[in-house]
DNA sequence: GCAGTTTCCATTGACGCCCATGTAATCCCA
DNA sequence: TGGGATTACATGGGCGTCAATGGAAACTGC
């Protein structure tokens, strides 16, 4: 597997180490990046994180935007501005700065979550409420989606 | 045969695994995938899983979302986030996570229900009961559409 | 020398792997 | 065609390995 998928929570030591899901080593690992890229969300209080497939999308992304534009300086500053690198050690543990648990509001327990081509960090109890959101968004926009997608699939729409 | 085709109940043993029935397994390899991928469905009291093409449906889904919105994380949340690989061991078994059968409401048996491209595991008398009422939908549908749309299928299956 | 940090080792519990058994479907041969 | 042999599959249990976690030891900068 490729991808970063299924939620894990763990719990932070003492010194503020957490393990790394074993699945998600195994994709950064394979990403070829030795740690994980590591900024805070643009629109919700979690991290966003990934290997280097993520460093190079936000790369693109930044350089379809017109050079010396306040937009580029912007998101430039937005996104690399307040990246991290974090190391993985031996143990597949990492320790999140002040700043990066701070905007997630992680205390004690950090909750992993695979989005496909990256991850997320959030406090457990936040995750919950979002992914009840989520979902209750996901049900109504499966049904603006269902009408033109229904190829081979039968009545279950985009569901798929 | 190279799809998910009819049901199956087996039951949930001391250590939490059950055997995945032996056609399904079929169609899996083929399809390129070692495990199952499973998530909870959004709109039923079941699970739905699949292979790698229901993988590569998704992901299509997300990636047809902008990059960076609200939008497409919600998507990957819902959809990325609640899913999990299942592994299969060596005997054709599986194990399911305390959250994916607390969806469903599974405890000492599942109920495999083949539908085509994809399946879907039941707690048994949910699917019963679910069964039922898809049938009368069904016989409803049929009387909709009349003479004219006797597909090739055949108004049984039991696709939904 | 001390505080903070990183490396290494130990424990525990979950999961994967192996082997054994029962049962039902299938095949083969008379 | 009937009955025994064989195979395939579902199920049960023992054991080794690995991941998550806790703590000790070594290291670094002040």
């Amino acid at each position: 597997m490729d991808q970063f998928v299924s939620t894990f929570t763990n719990k932070i030591d003492t010194k503020g180490r957490v393990s790394v899901p074993a699945s998600f080593r195994t994709v950064l690992a394979k990403d070829g990046l030795d740690g994980i890229y590591c900024y805070p969300s643009l629109d919700a209080p979690a991290l966003d994180a990934g290997g280097q497939r993520l460093i190079d999308k936000i790369n693109h992304l930044v350089e379809d935007l017109a050079p010396y534009s306040d937009e580029r300086d912007q998101l430039a500053t937005a996104l690399f501005g307040t990246s991290e690198i974090l190391t993985i050690d031996q143990d597949g543990r990492t320790i999140l700065s002040e700043r990066l648990r701070e905007h997630a509001g992680i205390t004690s327990h950090i909750t992993f979550v695979g989005l496909g081509e990256k991850f997320q960090l959030w406090e457990p109890e936040r995750f919950d409420k979002h992914l009840a959101e989520s979902r209750n968004k996901v049900r109504d926009l499966r049904k603006l989606l269902g009408a033109g997608r229904r190829g081979s699939g039968g009545p279950e729409g985009a569901r798929e």
